[in-house]
DNA sequence: GACGGACATTCCCGCTGTGGGTATATTGCC
DNA sequence: GGCAATATACCCACAGCGGGAATGTCCGTC
């Protein structure tokens, strides 16, 4: 999932809205981090509709302004559901690592990657050297 | 930052490594989630160098394969520090919202959100503590 | 009364990142 | 000899993103 997806489907899983008004929560979700243009806006929703994560509720006029309102569907949610533990992990992973280089004493490059048996186990011993 | 070069940094976050060693640390760091292709890989490395986020540090020749060995530099550490904390929020963020929506009585570590039924919050302020 | 700004959607077009396919070269296994 | 694994690199197509701008209404300011 793209990163402009996420947004549109967390703006959505809070009820309907409207295109410019997705514009205006992302922002305020992501504190001013995320700005997107509209031309992204209205491409994302058109591929969101596609995959059946987003649906059209009908359109309104509202003030003379055409308003088309979009709701997250069961499928948008169960994907956005995956997404957010997705990144959840990816940043487990990177902390865990930039932790485990900050401490301890680092010896220089050149040491062969073999894996542990284990896969992966972020937040205990990752591959410590000896 | 794209995927590609998160992860990227992520592996090269616990010491030099060469290309096909990257490609394989990063099946193994995602959990198999993600698989680099080549082409992407060694692309990504070559914008990664030019943003003087890895820093290639010699060629070696290895039982007659020649390995190119790629390290972080500072930039690149802080800039995957960087990208590990927004990826944390937007976790955050997501699953409150999901939260708020499919469980009315009261989110675990969530912020407390006035009306759980018809929820049309606008969000005055991202509650998400750094 | 003209002008700019906010709202709201849509089209055109170029750029970047990604990935499929493939070429090259060496070592080890069957 | 053939095949898989290791290791890097090139060519080309596709998808997503974004700049610019057009269309149209309403509101406040000059």
């Amino acid at each position: 999932m793209t990163e402009t997806s996420f947004w549109i489907l967390t703006a959505l899983s809070a009820g309907a809205r409207h295109g410019y008004a997705i514009l205006n929560e992302v922002a305020e979700l992501s504190d001013g981090a995320m700005k997107l243009r509209v031309t992204t806006l209205y491409a994302s929703l058109e591929r969101l509709e596609r995959q059946s994560h987003v649906r059209a509720t009908g359109d309104e006029i509202v003030e003379g302004r055409a308003r088309r309102y979009y709701e997250i569907t069961d499928v948008g949610r169960a994907q956005l559901e995956a997404e957010a533990a997705r990144l959840a992990q990816r940043a487990t992973v990177a902390q865990a690592r930039i932790a485990a280089q900050t401490t301890p004493a680092r010896p220089a490059a050149a040491r062969p990657s073999s894996s542990p048996g284990v896969a992966f186990s972020p937040l205990a011993s990752t591959a410590v050297p000896a």
